[in-house]
Formats: structure tokens, sequence, C-alpha cells
DNA sequence: AGGAAGTGTTAAAAAGTGTTAAATATAGAA
DNA sequence: TTCTATATTTAACACTTTTTAACACTTCCT
């Protein structure tokens, strides 16, 4: 599987901050593409694709925030983050008000800037409906691990917490044996009599919440576990 | 109080390596549980919590970069250092796009490593309790944490402090469990019975407050704590 | 075949939570 | 200080999640 890197869009009227924070986000794989006014951002983010957007508030030409908002304009879900020199509450509000989804105070280490954008980009992924994501399909239902949904055209349900830890295990084990020891160890914390009967009971659970579709099997393996299978 | 110690998955196929790797870290205090391939690791990571993940790249059954992403859809926050026989710019770049926070380069000194892994360990607590960002935008919501603020276009709500406290730590562990006990001994001091149902009410209270946004979850996990997720 | 161990399922018991309201504690003003 | 407003805790009751118990059934092994 080959990665596309995360092109950013930098826009920073500081020559030498601009080239030093492209370097460094280079150097942590980014592709960066840096413009050193609000108008020649826009134009640029016309032209070409990004990822995200970092992008100063104190620009000659065209401001920080007015290039924020019609960068929203244009594209409702990209991460836009703010390089703000000054500390006041104002600009940082501001900020959130043109659409921005972090800010981050100058003077700034590298590290913590690509924190941040990593954390941003990840906010972004969990929800999304991209590659990386947790809403699998089972059969005739969608399941949303994160938020423990399990849905088809009729109704949707509302997961417990370990429904939802064993389900996603089995999904991640489909056509192995997934070890009874491991699942017990993973959601239960420890395996016992008691545990393994506790999961059996799940088991149960989830056979009857998936039954309306037939394709689905949930078997058991004599003294192993239990096998997630669809037709 | 006493140290928990930092837990460490390194997955290492070389079995001297790993071994003289393992025992090193166990000197400095940490807890290393040791696997020879992507498989093993991954149904290690599974099975245990880890604080940490020591990855070489060059692995049998599954290379360290698929093994990396396949955590980070687990675990979006936990460290991944990548031990790496290149000095090639290529797979420094590839283990950064993998979700990596950290790279080194072999052989390496056992100091070394050990300096690293702090490094990082550090850089991940610094990110909550740093004085970086303290304005958080919560939905259609703006939480201004250090004036315990939150507010949306229609009305701004002065908070009290332990609201403001248990938002922030929600906000923080986003997408993730935040630990009932956790949660507790920071902002309550000690967890009990009483201290417990004390911030069952102050979630139900969070709940009320944020219910203007729709995509704004306060999930109970049963016996653990609560999740925070926006859709 | 026949006993032992393992599983399927249901129901009841136990533990944990959601929410509201009343009681208590705390801090600032008069 | 005492009063008052507000913050926080405690209590109460309804409800949910998880565990335990019970009994019928299946698989494995000799």
């Amino acid at each position: 599987m080959t990665q596309i890197p995360v092109r950013i869009l930098l826009i920073e009227d500081d020559p030498n901050l601009g080239l030093i924070t492209q370097e460094a986000l280079e150097i942590h794989g980014f592709k960066v593409t840096l413009c050193k006014d609000g108008k020649e951002g826009l134009a640029c983010f016309i032209k070409d694709r990004f990822e995200l957007c970092l992008i100063d508030v104190m620009l000659p030409v065209k401001d920080g925030f007015t290039l924020a908002e019609d960068i929203r304009k244009m594209d409702q879900k990209i991460p836009l983050i703010f390089l703000t020199a000054k500390c006041l509450k104002e600009d940082r509000i501001k900020g959130f008000q043109a659409g921005g989804d972090d800010y981050i105070t100058k003077p700034f280490s590298m590290e913590e800037l690509v924190l941040r954008i990593r954390a941003v980009l990840r906010r972004m992924n969990d929800l999304g409906t991209s590659d990386g994501n947790q809403i699998y399909k089972v059969g005739c239902f969608l399941f949303d691990y994160p938020h423990y949904l399990l849905k088809n055209d009729e109704e949707e349900r509302k997961l417990t917490f370990k429904e939802a830890e064993l389900l996603r295990l089995l999904l991640l084990h489909q056509n192995q044996i997934l070890d009874r020891e491991l699942a017990l160890d993973h959601i239960w914390g420890e395996a016992s009599y008691f545990t393994s009967r506790s999961m059996d009971v799940y088991i149960s659970k989830l056979r009857k919440y998936l039954k309306d579709d037939p394709r689905i099997d949930i078997a058991n393996i004599h003294g192993r576990g239990f096998k997630f299978t669809i037709r």
C-alpha cells in the first residue's frame, strides 16, 4: 500500500521562518507548498489540492482570517491551523470563527507544530469515511465502532462497550479463530471460568443482534474460541 | 505516589538484539514485552496494554510500517518509535507517515534509545499540561479553559472549576476512554463511591450544557469511564 | 456408549449509571 | 460576624450493563 504524503499549504510572509518550517515539515514526511501572502495563498489553493493549511494571521495584501474564510467557502472540511504571533485571546477566537481548527502561538517548536498537525489530521480521519476508518460493513449491517453503533435499514442499535469490543475483535479476526483467551484478556482483563461464561452470554447477544442477516455466522470452535464468517 | 512502570511493546526479529534491548530497558525501569514479528506484535498489542511501541521496520510476516498503521488504527495516541537499519530518508519519511513519533538508526547505543524513549514520553505528557493551546473548539462551542468560559453563537456560560476541569480532561482524551479513576484522582483528589457519584452529576451537567450540538456525545463506558466524541 | 468438559440461552442478581432535587459547604458582601 | 449566592455533595429512584446461576445440549475422549 503506497502512502500518499499529506500536502500542506503554508502561508507565511517571513521568508526565514517560512523556509525553516517548510524544511522541518518535509523531514517529517509532509509535502509543503510555501506562499508569502494571502493572495498568492488563495491562488495556490485554487490551483492545487491540499490536505491541510497552515496560515499566519498577519499577512500582507490579504490577512490570514480573510484568507481562511475564502478557503472555507471553497472547502468546508479542510483543516486550518493558524500561526499567531500574538497571544491575544481575540485573535484565537477570531481564528476559530474564521473556521480554524486549531492555532499555535509563535514562537513554537517544530515538534509542537508537528504534534498539532498530526492531532488535527487524526481528528479528521477518525470521523471521516476515508480508508483508515473504523466503520465496518458487516453483511447488511454497518458497525460504527467509535460510536458503538450497529445499524441496518430498519434499526439502529447502540451497543454496550463489551458488545462493541467483542464484535470488533471478531471482525478483526474474520475467517480466523478468535482465541478465547485473547478476547478475554483484551476485553475482560483476565481469563477465568466466570469471564468465559460472561463472554458466552455476549456471543449469544451478538448472534441475536445479527440474525437478520442469515449469511453471518459466529461459530464456536470447541475449546479454542469463535470464528466469524460471512458467506 | 507509586510509579507505575511504563510498559513497552518491542517488536524485533533478531532474537539477540531483541533480548539485549529488552534487558537494557528493564534495567532502566521499563516493563518490556518482546515479540518477534509483526503478526505476533499486533496480537500482543490487542491482548495487553502498553504506553509505547518500539518497532523494527524490517520484520518477517508483517513489516514494521504496516504494523504501525494497524496499531495507529486502534490507538491514535500511543507513541511509536521505529528501529531502522537504514539511514535512508525514504524510510524515515515512510515511518512518520505510518504514524511514528521518532526513529532511531541501528546500530544504536542503549543510552540513546532510553533518551529518545524518555523524550517521546515527555512530549506526550507535555501536550496536555504545557501552556500550549488553552482554547478548544468543541463542536459549535468555544471553550476558553483559562477563563472557564463556554460559548456559542447564542450564549456564554461561565463554568465552575469542576465543570471546566472535567470538560478539559474529556477533550484531552477525545475519542479515547477517560478513565474514571484518572479523572477522580486528578480533579477530586481521591476516588471513592461518593466522588464517583459527584462526577456523574457533573457529567450530566456537561451533557446538558452541550446538548445544543447533537454531534457531541459523552458516552459512558460501563465500569471504566467516559468517552467524548464529536461526530 | 458414557462421563467430563465445554457451550447456548434465558433469567435473575448485582453492580454501575442518569438525572433531579434537596442538603451541605464555601466564599464573598454587607 | 452573619447573610446570601453559588458550588458541590448527598440522597433517591429509575434505568442499564454486566455477572452469576441454572438447565439443556454438544463435543471430546476413552
